[in-house]
DNA sequence: TGCGCTCATTAACCTATGAAAAGGCCAACC
DNA sequence: GGTTGGCCTTTTCATAGGTTAATGAGCGCA
């Protein structure tokens, strides 16, 4: 698979052909950036939502105190920055944390394409709106989660997401990411990450080698950490 | 004040006196709710948004183990459910904290009036983005503060909410929930909770004696919590 | 082959927070 | 005016997770 198909922009939406070879068309010129660096940086007035096509990239925010937290996560076929529809200062980053490849989607294009096919305005509608369950139930895990469960749970979200861009093989898939972005994910410590870690694989819940994750045990691992997946089905939209 | 007087209807976003009386108009009809009530619950699909005209509301989303997590606060003249543009399953449930004077404006209704006024439609939109913002600054409370940290950062934001909507007084307002609720809010034992606020008040940046907050040291109380407010300050919208 | 980098791993010790339990305050009610 | 119940407060003890530091594994590169 290359990394630039056009297939591979499909997002979690539901869209008739038609309506996502208008989408593709828009994310047609990409670009290109290493793993750590800003696509779009705190403080700045974007004009162009992001595309990833391929890698792994995060909103981030950091202290005054040098702590960051990455608010989430992205993965190849996501749109971020879906509040995109108005132009306005960020109060965050985004940025890359493997090699990306991405699109800068105009917003007035996208303002465009979302008046003029009603299917694509719902599409990014319904993005948004699995966007922010995945961001709640972050938040149930910063706040209510011990460490081994916040990662066995996002374990189990990666999983699905990554099935619906067709990224699994099975119960394993590439997760090219370093424990210290997994720290920053769920404001733990690299020390403490890597503990956790230890503890999944000891239960027998998962197996991760070189940056490849293998979910051993699936039913073991969603009770493990309280997941449960209905927040992702975002069902078919509803013309009314 | 009383509590149902339609000035009180106004939100964040900015709005000519004809757009807002539009709003004003479609919330005439008001219900009430006592504290700790669902008035939505999750699972169900809503048809409607809720304007909270007074009383605070929370969002929250319950663990399979019975923890709790309230992942927004609602004060009056919020917008709840900014997403209720499209009908969906609820992934999580709005509730009240206290007595709470709400009205529920119809996702149709809503829909006509941002198309017939893009003034409120913009205001939809900022709304959501305030929204987000505040949502992403809790992440960081949750993921990156102390406990101390948290309970300073919130008031502070309170402080500010709250001024928008011209209910406090100098640097004292009424917050009308109790230590379980702020818990709950951050993912902390009520224990903690209350060790916390006496930690706060023994630094002499804040009072709290029933139900009232006083900050005794803006900048002190800023700088101990890190607060910068530019995430809530939604510059004018700009038509483009 | 060996240097130098980044990342993963482990250990020792320390701290913030959780859990359990008990008492205090206050307002509503009988 | 005493009782009841909700909330706040404080104490004690247990533990998840932070901090620091040292080691190891893998890999590009001279």
């Amino acid at each position: 698979m290359g990394p630039t198909l056009p297939q591979e922009a499909r997002h979690g939406a539901q869209l008739a052909d038609a309506d996502e070879r208008i989408l593709i068309e828009l994310a047609r010129r990409t670009q290109r950036a290493e793993a750590g660096r800003d696509i779009v940086a705190e403080g700045t007035e974007p004009h162009s939502i992001i595309l990833i096509l391929d890698g792994w990239a995060c909103r981030y925010k950091v202290l005054p105190d040098g702590k960051r937290l990455n608010t989430s996560i992205f993965l190849p076929g996501d749109l971020c920055e879906p509040f995109g529809v108005l132009p306005r200062f960020m109060d965050h980053a985004l940025a890359t944390l493997t090699p990306v490849v991405f699109a800068r989607i105009p917003l007035s294009a996208i303002r465009r394409a979302a008046r003029e096919h009603p299917r694509i305005e719902e599409a990014l509608w319904w993005d948004l709106l699995a966007m922010t369950a995945i961001e709640r139930e972050h938040m149930i895990s910063l706040g209510r989660r011990l460490a081994t469960e916040r990662l066995g749970h996002v374990f189990c979200e990666f999983h699905l997401r990554l099935a619906m861009a067709g990224r699994v093989d099975g119960l394993s898939y590439d997760m090219p990411v370093t424990q210290s972005a997994l720290s920053d994910l769920f404001g733990l410590s690299v020390v403490q990450t890597n503990r956790s870690l230890a503890e999944l694989r000891q239960r027998g819940l998962i197996s991760l080698r070189k940056r490849r994750l293998t979910i051993l045990d699936l039913e073991g691992l969603r009770e493990f950490s309280s997941f449960d997946g209905t927040y992702l089905q975002t069902a078919e939209p509803v013309v009314t």
